[in-house]
DNA sequence: CAGTGGTCTAGACCACATC
DNA sequence: ATGTGGTCTAGACCACTGT
């Protein structure tokens, strides 16, 4: 080859073999699984560099023991990550930059802890209320069914950020509002064993009304982002709606997407 | 529990007996796309309803004349799409209820179009200019270096919808006025051969200015939806960055997010 | 041309859910 | 006990990229 490729640098050749695996066949967890685990951990660790490549399947399969298919599983789902990326007849190299973490089902309170503003939450209601037509829509259930109707203020530095109105099917969950204090809801539906897998989003934009102004700490007419979601289990059950307001002065939504080709 | 076995309805036995499947061997396209595209014809026709369990991956191997992995390729693409559940001992069901359409690197013109909306779009600049401190420093290039500067406003039924202005590495590509004016930017680069890979975003809001308000047809200090994003390739190199306003009056981002396990 | 990933096969055994 | 998906193997051939 000349000195270097120029396209995309494909640099040095497999900076792998200096990587030892471990891999334990006695282990539940699969091996695939845990070879994955190990690539992502070289890769976080600087020892695998963006634009290495990453030696080709059928070497590393039997470096490793493993069958071709196990070892392309393990790299599949690093690409389906959008941390590696496979080109037939070159290879598979670690992607350039800035590609951190994917995208996730965005919780205001796991946003703000792992950004280090150290949340706090204010119950403001927490009781039982027919729904309303939208509410009844957006839950899959009857209009003037009972609902668990929950209102908080979320705080960080003792200022607040963001109004939370939340609604759920009555008897899905125990709310404690002591908990609720000190985690975020979707903390507490995943401890209850209820399992996310989808939600619908929308997220806009509006003026604070005088009400909301005195709530956030703003003045009347201040720019408000806002959001509403409807949240659904694996069966496709709408398990959570929110309506949701945020003081655009201390608050973005922050987002990685991949594009599936 | 109560009559039916109410957890989430396994409904009918396998609703699939009635589909015939069509696969072509001698096709360029692979088995397991083959397959899942009509899977999910099938799903999306309502031949498989929500709920309904879609019978053991071995039969329709067998039924299909297909092995069993490149079945289980097909059934699992759905399955990262959301459109089906697999349960271990139980089997693999549609998905209840709205999931549509997954998350998508949002294209506005695109947004617009498939909403019906009949977008134009007036270029106010298109220009090559030296690149400011933030603009380099999202696209990885030297400050001063010179970059590609694109001014548009959106148009639905002739209301102006967002100001959009996009910095892209010039030389990435020729960025035609006319060919601007009929169709997106995404779609420009597309079918130039840069296929885009990820993309960071940040969403927020806030009051417009004097200016803004005159541009976009609204009063000074209305709510504003800003976003920025910088897209890269699948080498991990930014490719565009954009910083873009939206006129939150007629307009919100929708998202269809998946949560992976 | 040689080397890579992309696809596909025909089995096997295991873990889990349900009856 | 039965049936399901989850994992894994050891091969094979093809399509594409680079030289």
């Amino acid at each position: 080859m000349t000195r270097t490729g120029d396209h995309s640098r494909p640099v040095t050749g497999p900076a792998l073999d200096s990587v030892d695996f471990d891999l334990d066949r006695s282990s539940p967890v699969p091996l695939y699984y845990q070879l994955a685990r190990q690539l992502e951990a070289a890769i976080d660790h600087g020892v695998l560099a963006p634009g290495n490549l990453l030696g080709n399947e059928v070497d590393l399969s039997v470096r490793l023991g493993l069958s071709r298919p196990t070892v392309r599983q393990a790299i599949q789902s690093l690409v389906d990550k959008g941390l590696l990326v496979r080109r037939r007849g070159v290879g598979t190299q670690v992607v350039h930059s800035q590609v951190k973490r994917p995208l996730e089902l965005s919780s205001l309170y796991d946003d703000l802890e792992s950004a280090g503003q150290g949340p706090t939450t204010q119950v403001l209601r927490n009781e039982r209320v027919p729904a309303t037509a939208d509410v009844a829509a957006a839950l899959g259930i009857a209009e003037g069914g009972e609902v668990t109707l929950l209102e908080r203020l979320r705080f960080t530095h003792g200022q607040p950020v963001a109004f939370l109105c939340n609604y759920l099917p009555t008897a899905l969950l125990e709310l404690d509002t002591a908990r609720l204090e000190s985690t975020g809801l979707y903390r507490m539906m995943r401890s209850a064993g209820i399992t996310l897998h989808s939600a619908r989003q929308t997220i806009g934009a509006r003026s604070a009304t005088a009400e909301e102004a005195v709530c956030l700490d703003e003045k009347e007419g201040a720019a408000l982002l806002t959001m509403q979601r409807t949240a659904y289990d694996d069966t496709g059950r709408p398990v959570e709606y929110g309506s949701h307001i945020y003081r655009a002065s201390r608050y973005a939504f922050d987002f990685q997407l991949l594009v599936r080709p």
